[in-house]
DNA sequence: GCTGAAATAT
DNA sequence: AATATTTCAG
């Protein structure tokens, strides 16, 4: 009975000359059904009672590829113990009244799909696709490949799964439609359709079992893959529960964390602390809350701001004096280790020596969530951050004190950015109001063109002037000779770090016979 | 015990 | 490949 895939694949002119058992006792209906399906050359066959249609189909002579069923409140019965004892056929369901409990049950029952009347000839021209599919899908069973064969029962078996927790799940609204579907369900071993199919696969979030094995391992890529640092960049948009899932967690964790600084957070906290937590994960209990003495080290996510801090203190101790424990205590971040300081001074240190010879290397590698700042043809760097309408801050805000007392609230290794005014997001992080006054990247304070913001340009400037008698408190070579040489000449380059920036007072004084007297507190580390 | 450099890990 | 951590000699 059941058309198999070499037989429609030695069909010629499929779908016409298809078998149709059309059992509908509405004459009018019956006739209407038949003239459409003979138009498009298929064989129709027309009962009124499912025994006359029973006999039809024993009748080894007559075989049907699919069956349009009409349903009744009167006749659904029989046409219930229809569909139950012709699994194999491909039964289209179709009725006037749209009854969903009575629908969901011929469904369940191994209806592969339902129309409603009336049938218009688009939805009767593709009836065909039900016995195709019934062909291919029954084709792994006529094999004798055993795998493959478990494999198609095992699919199926997850299909009637699905199905029966998609039916569910809709009839959970209603419990009366629930208990019409409920009865029988676990019985149906049928076909589907394809249209089935894919709503199930749409339905699917996983729950499921056996094709799970695929879905949770790949869940599980996922959940690994949220714990690496990178995680909010490159989130699993294809798995889109599970991101969903996972990216609460990761809200959850970052907040439950952040409660002990009582501010808002980067962006940036959450991949680290997943990060930890994965690390914990991977060399100790899990779950269990890590005890310093047990527990690795945490990745330190050198993040703008801590960068910002680390500079400052630099800066502050002056090259010469900048020593591991002294950046330390001068960054003030709670949790940081000495360890963790020295490392990146290391870092900086190598990347200066890099770039002190010449200018070409003036850039340094970005941390997670930074844009390159040293050169923005089309897009100049503020010293300032843009007057937006809806920001209008207080002087206070746009140029807050240095550090920020949240800092030091900062719980164990949690170093987010340290102060974030509402308006800023790590987005457009580089327009942070420090930028430019204080060397907040690695030496490499960010300053615009001056041709964007002249006075600013002059103002540093004429901080270049003064770096430049500052210089003479360096003893001098021909690299410094030319460093500073070229500082003069780019004020909008970085201040090498031999360089000590003036103090604030000879800025002001300064900048008071540039005319400018308006001088923002928090400069130059003076809080 | 600290520092800085190198090695190693992620 | 970049960057953080760990190791190790001084």
């Amino acid at each position: 009975m059941v058309c198999t895939a070499n037989e429609l694949l030695g069909w010629k002119d499929f779908p016409k000359g298809l078998r149709v058992l059309l059992l509908d006792e509405d004459i009018n209906s019956a006739t209407e059904i038949r003239s459409k399906l003979e138009e498009m050359d298929y064989v129709v066959s027309r009962f009124c009672s499912e025994n006359e249609a029973f006999s039809a189909i024993s009748d080894e002579s007559k075989s049907f590829h699919v069956a349009i069923v009409e349903v009744r409140e009167h006749n659904k019965d029989g046409r219930f113990k229809f569909l139950e004892s012709t699994k194999d056929l491909p039964t289209i369901i179709t009725s006037d009244v749209n009854c969903i409990s009575t629908m969901m049950k011929c469904i369940a029952l191994g209806a592969v799909e339902f129309l409603e009347k009336p049938l218009s000839e688009d939805k009767l021209r593709n009836i065909w696709q039900h016995v195709a599919h019934k062909a291919f899908n029954a084709e792994p069973k006529d094999q004798t490949e055993p795998s493959k064969s478990e494999k198609a029962s095992d699919a199926s078996d997850v299909d009637i799964h699905l199905k029966k927790e998609d039916i569910k799940e809709e009839f959970n609204e209603n419990p009366e439609h629930n208990d019409v579907v409920s009865v029988e369900i676990d019985k149906y071993p049928s076909p589907s359709t394809p249209q089935l199919k894919q709503g199930v696969r749409l339905v699917d979030n996983g729950e499921c079992h056996d094709q799970d094995q695929t879905n949770i391992s790949t869940e599980k890529e996922c959940v690994d893959h949220d714990g690496d640092p990178k995680f909010v960049e490159t989130t699993c948009d294809d798995l889109v529960v599970d991101t969903t899932t996972i990216t609460i967690t990761d809200i959850n964790s970052c907040k439950s964390l952040e409660e002990g600084i009582g501010k808002a957070s980067s962006d940036e906290c959450c991949p680290d602390l997943i990060n930890g937590d994965k690390k914990r994960k991977a060399s100790e209990h899990p779950n269990s809350r890590p005890t310093k003495s047990s527990r690795r080290k945490i990745k330190v996510d050198w993040t703008s701001e801590l960068h910002k801090k680390f500079v400052q203190a630099v800066e502050q101790l002056g090259v010469d004096q900048a020593i591991p424990s002294r950046i330390l205590e001068l960054m003030h971040v709670e949790g940081l280790t000495r360890h963790n300081v020295a490392s990146h001074l290391q870092k900086y240190r190598l990347q200066r020596r890099h770039i002190l010879p010449k200018d070409g290397g003036r850039k340094w590698p970005q941390t997670r969530h930074s844009t390159p700042r040293n050169y923005y043809p089309q897009r100049p760097i503020m010293a300032y951050p843009p007057y937006h309408p809806n920001h209008t801050l207080p002087p206070t805000q746009v140029y807050p004190a240095w550090p920020p007392p949240h800092s030091y609230a900062l719980p164990p290794q949690v170093w987010g950015p340290p102060y974030y005014p509402a308006w800023q997001s790590s987005e457009n992080w580089m327009w942070n109001p420090y930028q430019g006054l204080q060397a907040e990247t690695w030496g490499c304070p960010t300053v615009p063109p001056h041709t964007s913001f002249p006075q600013n340009a002059s103002q540093f400037r004429s901080r270049q002037t003064m770096e430049k008698n500052s210089f003479d408190n360096y003893p001098g070579d021909e690299v410094i000779d030319k460093v500073v040489k070229e500082a003069i000449n780019k004020p909008w380059l970085p201040l090498p770090l031999g360089l000590k920036p003036p103090s604030t007072e000879s800025v002001i004084s300064e900048l008071s016979k540039q005319g400018i007297s308006t001088v923002p507190p928090g400069i130059n580390g003076s809080h």
